[in-house]
DNA sequence: TTGAAAGCGCTAACAG
DNA sequence: CTGTTAGCGCTTTCAA
């Protein structure tokens, strides 16, 4: 077996000194022309961009930024890269920041589940904020308080914080219009699968049902409640909880898309049909909740995203903020999983 | 209204002077604690890091990089985060970040659509890797070459390039196999809906295609390959022309699933159903492709992520290489839009 | 065990 | 128009 063996090449990288060597011109003269300063003779800056060109010269990030303290650069810090949640919200983050002249550096706090994650989100908000980034979004964070010297604008955070300038959706209205949808669709048994108790939305959303139900004249029934922690998972053991129980709901409103999904599986598995047996609503509203059809309240976080790197820039370029809060309205998509009993 | 006024707070970001004058020492003992030398009486220590609690003070990533060369950081630059294929190759990126004490770091090349996608992989690229980043891994390269002083690794490159190892999906052999399962159901008239035309891995899938159909002893019907770009929207407008055929074929073979999303978006719109009236199969496996039921090729895309950080942190350790080329095999996913005429 | 001092690559005065 | 110079915050010799 021929393996074939790569050894990296290990050459020095060019820096702004070898480029004005190169160019038999002042370091200073190479800056003026790298950041595009009109002070320099054509000729010269010809010259200097030949060289730059032929070494191959890309500015020093790291030096750069410990200079000037201005890079052009925003973070984005997520729970987790490749959670469907973390993708809708990258999603309008990069959209915005299409529209600008920042470029964009994802953080993740890789294994959120692994050590604590609050650690994690302090550190890396620290370690971009206090270096190469202009500004950061924290992308639902945990985390209280942050060191930074630096803007930073938490999108639908768990917790509000009423230092930082957010997005966030309206958990309580949308949750309310969830279930008064399915009051009206003539459920009178809905279960409703939690977050994680920590949360905030979480919280707000079970209000949301609550005061629903309230407004609807029928008690809150707690055996209709079952416990989540916003996984597919957890979704789908509280969703057979609920359907196998000795009076099942009719319909379930889970707290988010994540956990709907889990009641899909639990209804597939229980042989139960949706909309059939059990019609379904979640919060949130991601490519497989619109896969599967399931019914969801929309809160636009792709919205958020895009939202809160508008609010980062302007703090960024010291434009005071309209809002120091920034609520996303949340709106009921209806597709195949309710039905009218 | 009262809109209320959001003004940030501009303090310092706390040094390791700081540090050093509050704790009454000199930086360069600072420095050593937090480097973790041992040479540092407890006592100071102990003082050091109270000092450094307190002040809540975190290294600057952009000085301690210039200095030390060593970040355990690695870039990602992806073509576009929030695509399907972006994200499955982040999710096996991360997976593999996890299990390592390195960082990820990823970079979006923002809108490749909107200016030349190759200067921005470049100097993304460059940027990176001549900074804060240990190594990086590229994914979807167009690029040909790369300035860089630091380990390139590069994930699924559009064309193969000998100066940098890469990860590489088998998809002349993955590409053949759909079509032969397409063959062995029964289908003689198979139609190709194509990838860009710059792309080495369309090529190869398209080889794949025309390979197959050979060996079963029939023609390349020109009439029946539609050019697409991988996205889903030509995969549509190609799936029309070819089902819009006078004999249209009675499968289709896409390029990718996103494109063979456009093929079931056509069908749909046509009123013909998949896969009664026609079978289909895309290369590539993402969740859509998963929730619509569609049987694809999958290469494994996070598999491929995952690979190539351990190719990277190899280099970057100066371990040697096993392959340059690591190729990843590619396995038929037989869902339910295929059927045997 | 600790401190002083020399830069890493760059930008931003300040002179010429 | 161009060069000189002084650091940004940090690590790392080299002395003490």
């Amino acid at each position: 077996m021929t393996s074939q063996k790569f050894v990296p090449n290990k050459k020095r990288a060019v820096t702004i000194q070898d480029v004005a060597k190169a160019a038999g011109i002042s370091v200073s003269t190479v800056s003026r022309v790298l950041n595009g300063k009109a002070d320099v003779a054509a000729a010269t800056q010809a010259r200097i961009l030949a060289v730059i060109d032929e070494l191959g010269y890309t500015s020093n990030l790291a030096a750069r930024s410990m200079r000037s303290h201005r890079n052009n650069l925003i973070g984005l810090v997520v729970p987790d890269i490749g959670s469907p949640y973390s993708i809708e919200i990258m999603k309008g983050v990069n959209r915005a920041i299409a529209e600008t002249d920042f470029d964009l550096l994802v953080f993740t706090t890789a294994d959120a589940q692994k050590t604590d994650a609050l650690a994690h989100e302090q550190h890396y908000v620290s370690l971009l904020s206090n270096s190469i980034t202009d500004g950061v979004l924290i992308a639902a964070s945990a985390t209280e308080t942050f060191v930074s010297h630096t803007p930073i604008v938490s999108i639908d955070p768990h917790a509000p914080n009423p230092d930082y300038p957010c997005t966030q959706g309206t958990n309580f209205e949308g949750a309310k219009k969830a279930v008064e949808y399915l009051l009206n669709l003539g459920h009178r048994r809905i279960g409703f699968i939690t977050g994680r108790g920590d949360s905030h939305s979480a919280a707000r959303r079970k209000e949301g049902y609550c005061a629903a139900l309230k407004l609807a004249g029928i008690a809150v029934d707690d055996t209709l409640i079952a416990v989540g922690d916003y996984t597919t998972k957890t979704g789908e053991r509280a969703a057979r909880q609920l359907l196998t129980l000795p009076k099942p709901p009719t319909a379930i409103f889970a707290v988010n898309d994540q956990s709907a999904i889990g009641v899909y599986q639990a209804a597939e598995k229980l042989g139960l049909s949706i909309p059939e047996d059990v019609s379904v609503i979640g919060f949130d509203n991601i490519t497989e909740a619109q896969y599967l059809g399931l019914t969801t309240v929309d809160q636009f976080l792709s919205e958020m995203g895009y939202t809160a790197v508008q609010m980062l820039i302007s703090l960024i370029n010291h434009k005071p903020l309209e809002f120091q809060i920034h609520k996303m309205p949340a709106e009921l998509v209806i597709r195949k999983s309710c039905r009218r009993i």
